[in-house]
DNA sequence: TTAACGCCGTACCGTACGTTACGGTTCGGC
DNA sequence: GCCGAACCGTAACGTACGGTACGGCGTTAA
């Protein structure tokens, strides 16, 4: 009875108990991966099994609850768009890559990801259930979409970018920041990043963003 | 050369009859998603569970073998970087992006590389114990990887691109051929690639590779 | 002909887990 | 102090599935 399309805001109709439920349900996940058993997230949350589905109604309710709060809770910083010359949109451009290497290689994100990928390939989903997939996908590739247009909508109107499909820039960007890190990672690939790897990553893909899409007028060389 | 256990081709030490097995695991796979039970492969095969388990030891081991064996089925043509020029680079590039596109939208890759993605989130496998995930990305990522650098060398040393890393520069090139897609099919996401959109992301891809890494001399514009 | 062998089909076992049921405890309201 | 609601802990049930055992059948070979 949750939601469908994952509008609502988990924080709001979530009790604090609840809330520490799903808590314990996400480190569940992360520290012991598909052993997510009921069992388990009652014995770790300190609850009973009966609570459990009468809040959640069933297994997959309390997956698609868990996924939605951890969503709830990454809500990242829009940036502004506004005072837009070269070395702002640079910047807010490397923010972005930054935060999106963050988020795709944290342990949280790799476990929720296996989950919504392992889930996505059970059929038995009449159309329309929610499934983690879309969630996931909604909150992250596509949230991610979302924020960062305006910025490239901001930097066109500046005469800093030139490209003709937002959507086309947008996912030329986002190769150039994952490139195979997700993938590798989703499949066990140990490939540790640091924090100083991933400022780099971030810095070389703004840069190769900009030398793909920078407008030509000016004395900018490169 | 292949795989880093496992070595021996699946198509040398396997039967017929173990064939047509894994054929029918490899459909039920892509049919059924996760459901691949050892039941429903030995109906769909029309084999005996206990020959199941004789030949593959386990569950683990059949779907080790499942994937190794459409591993050994997708050998991709080997693109030979002779006659080095620019035209020809860029034919081959688009025709590795274009390659790379197909297999990785394919209904079986999808599926293979969801089982592998929950299997690399099972904590249980000892060290060393062959993991999907490796085979999956030793066949898939890391072969792409090994046939597309010596192109890019041979395009170096021709005096057409310029990178001081190849494996950087292949990155990039991968992030710029997958995009956001393979993430979205694996969660799920209808994404239909037409042939056509393939060819246009290919030679999308290629130019934009092109313009970050092409040499800066010659009368080339962009 | 018959003995050995490989394999099919199926029944069977043990276990893990989702789900339900129930007794006991805490707590807010009257 | 009493009641009911919410919740905890745990036992119990049903099922699905990995894994094993066994009888039967076709094929090969002595």
């Amino acid at each position: 009875m949750l939601q469908t399309r994952a509008e609502i805001d988990s924080s709001e109709t979530l009790t604090e108990r609840q809330k520490a439920v799903l808590d314990a349900a996400l480190r569940l996940l992360v520290e012991e991966g598909d052993q997510l058993t009921m069992t388990a997230v009652a014995r770790r949350a300190s609850c009973s099994k009966e609570t459990l589905y009468k809040w959640f109604g069933d297994r997959d309710g309390l997956l698609t609850a868990t996924v939605q709060w951890q969503a709830s809770k990454v809500r990242v910083a829009p940036v502004d768009g506004k005072g837009v010359d070269l070395a702002s949109l640079a910047t807010s451009l490397e923010r972005f890559a930054s935060d999106w290497l963050k988020v795709i290689s944290s342990d949280t994100s790799i476990a929720l990801n296996r989950v919504a990928v392992g889930h996505a390939g059970s059929i038995k989903r009449k159309e329309g259930k929610d499934d983690l997939g879309a969630v996931v996908l909604e909150n992250g590739r596509f949230a991610l979409a979302r924020r960062l247009k305006p910025v490239l909508e901001a930097g066109k109107q500046a005469g800093l970018l030139e490209f003709a499909d937002a959507e086309s820039a947008f996912r030329t960007f986002f190769g150039l920041v994952a490139r195979d890190v997700q993938v590798r990672l989703l499949l066990g690939d140990r490939l540790e990043l640091t924090e100083a790897t991933i400022g780099g990553d971030a810095v070389r893909a703004t840069q190769q963003f900009l030398a793909l899409f920078g407008a030509k007028t000016g004395p900018q060389g490169l």
